[in-house]
DNA sequence: TCTAATTTACGATAAATTTCGTAATAAAAA
DNA sequence: TTTTTATTACGAAATTTATCGTAAATTAGA
């Protein structure tokens, strides 16, 4: 049963990632079109970087057409949650309240934004 | 004015800005035994770094005795904020609330720290 | 069919990061 | 003083990550 461990994305993974969850699925082209707007980087890179993410096991796709159609393999909702933990770790002295005291008070939130954080606050406290 | 440009820590830098922040100032020394304790690491290597993070900035020193001291030349704070704003960005589709939500609901609160995050939030709805 | 364009594969290089060995220096101990 | 120990400086290698050029293969268009 032992789950494949876990693979830490590099920070050009982590962007190719974000298009390819906003997307569900998506060719190297529309990868690159994606990066290409805030980024100045060539076609095959990204093409390279893709073919890494899918032997390291990040992504998976379909090659049966010339155009390989792209998925991710590991969820935006792990991937957070890793992330998440390490980072309260080695920058948080471990305490998931310190990061969401600095969150919340460096990044303003809407109204409605701070409701919603009401909402699980309260559940949070009923328990 | 024009403050120096913010200097991204490596991993690694990290680690050792953790136990510089912790302690205050300390030697090469003090940093590596602190890290050997969950690293397999060689002495030079840390010391190697600490004098590389010295070049970019990331920490002074005080070289007037044969042992170094190293002291942060950044802060806990400004770091936090920098890498969490990195993190919501790439991770968390610019949504602060988004990062609060999945904290908390992943991570488990005090009592105490639920009432903390309470009173910030408060703050912010008055405002 | 023949030519253009698109895509993948692949290797090589570049750049950044991490690692460590060795020598020089300074301090402490014998 | 002499020897041992601890520290720094430095260079170089190893590793990881990111970049791109070129060739081969496939598809689409003329």
């Amino acid at each position: 049963m032992a789950s494949t461990r876990y693979i830490k994305p590099t920070e050009s993974e982590l962007e190719i990632l974000q298009v390819i969850w906003e997307k569900e699925s998506a060719s190297v082209r529309e990868v690159h079109e994606e990066l290409a707007k805030t980024k100045d980087v060539g076609y095959t890179t990204t093409l390279k970087l893709m073919q890494i993410m899918h032997e390291k096991g990040l992504v998976k796709r379909d090659d049966s057409l010339k155009t390989h159609i792209y998925q991710a393999a590991v969820s935006k909702e792990k991937t957070q949650k890793h992330m998440l933990g390490k980072m309260i770790n080695s920058l948080f002295g471990g305490s998931p309240t310190e990061l969401v005291l600095q969150a919340l008070g460096n990044h303003k939130a809407s109204p409605q934004e701070l409701e919603e954080i009401q909402q699980l606050l309260n559940n949070l406290k009923n328990q």
